[in-house]
DNA sequence: TATAACATGTAACTAGTTACATGATTGG
DNA sequence: CCAATCATGTAACTAGTTACATGTTATA
């Protein structure tokens, strides 16, 4: 899949694979993200299969950089792909679940640390979805204003982490109180 | 992390890989699942590093089955996985927002078509999580009163799946309006 | 009579992570 | 002067998926 993605942000404009990481990190981070090393790994394999193409970009003092470009057969791929609908909701892990599943035998004050620790670490994350990715779409969009459909569906997957680290954190407060009362 | 789920299994009861899988699909199924050839191997790999321990049964009738037992020394492993507190939020990844994303060129109706059928299939999985793990754990308590603590655990993941499912068709019904009026 | 459920496993592959290797420049 | 940023890549590994292979029995 980080293949698309890759072939998503050509389509805007060409990239480095260390450009790739960082735009990837600013926009779609909070539902798709890659190390810096896939990215590289995958870029190779797309250019081997001609979906991009690139050329190195000598710089004065700051090393090279190779700029990957998307080419025709990339850009009819990734077309395929947009206009093919999801027919099924992934089955999504969360280490956290699984552990709190098993933690029948688990005193109170552990269980309680755990679920205060992720309300910390959610709430932090709810503060960033209101402003990282708010901040990336209007910079974009003051350069590119023909960008406003585009514009629309970048707020729309960061409303949909809004709610939910909102729904995330509602969760916790529940099951907190929930486990403070019962256990 | 597979292991540790089926650490955390077998410390209920011995199971074979079949029944693991069964299980594992109607309680955990919504945040942690797997597929049968996986928990084949990973069995195995348990078996060899001495957490779990098996035995051929022979069955009438049937083919023969293995069971799994956890062993003194996985029951420790997973205690120590279990106490250790989770410190960071895993980034998820969504394929419908990684498309939804990158959808700016394409029509109106094949997105409000790809969001529709996304509406649906999640409107199943929201009436899926209300009553699956819910007659699951009344299952096991009828049967094991001492799993009390354990029980609301379950419950409190099942919890968590219903309100994910409840805010993702919230979030499905104010794109495909946004999208309707404003596309 | 066909198909779902029971039952186990291997092989090949794809995806993703961690660790290593290298090295210049800029800002605090 | 130290940390961060810029910049690219490989190697080894872990996790997970898909496909293949085999065979019985209960049920609709």
């Amino acid at each position: 899949m980080l293949k698309y993605a890759i072939l998503g942000f050509l389509k805007y404009r060409p990239h480095t694979g260390y450009e790739i990481k960082q735009t990837m990190d600013k926009s779609t981070g909070h539902f798709w993200h890659a190390k810096q090393s896939q990215i590289y790994t995958t870029l190779k394999k797309l250019e081997e299969g001609g979906l991009v193409a690139s050329h190195p970009e000598p710089q004065e003092s700051r090393p090279d950089r190779r700029v990957y470009m998307i080419t025709e057969s990339g850009g009819k791929e990734l077309q395929v792909w947009l206009s093919q609908p999801v027919t099924k909701i992934e089955n999504s892990k969360v280490i956290l679940l699984l552990k709190l599943f098993f933690s029948g035998k688990e005193d109170k004050e552990t269980i309680l640390t755990q679920l205060r620790l992720q309300r910390s670490l959610h709430e932090r994350q709810f503060e960033r979805y209101k402003t990282e990715p708010t901040a990336f779409i209007e910079e974009i969009l003051a350069l590119q204003p023909d960008l406003k459909r585009d514009a629309l569906l970048w707020e729309a997957t960061r409303r949909f982490g809004e709610l939910h680290e909102e729904v995330y954190m509602e969760w916790l407060d529940e099951t907190i109180s929930m486990v403070e009362k019962k256990f």
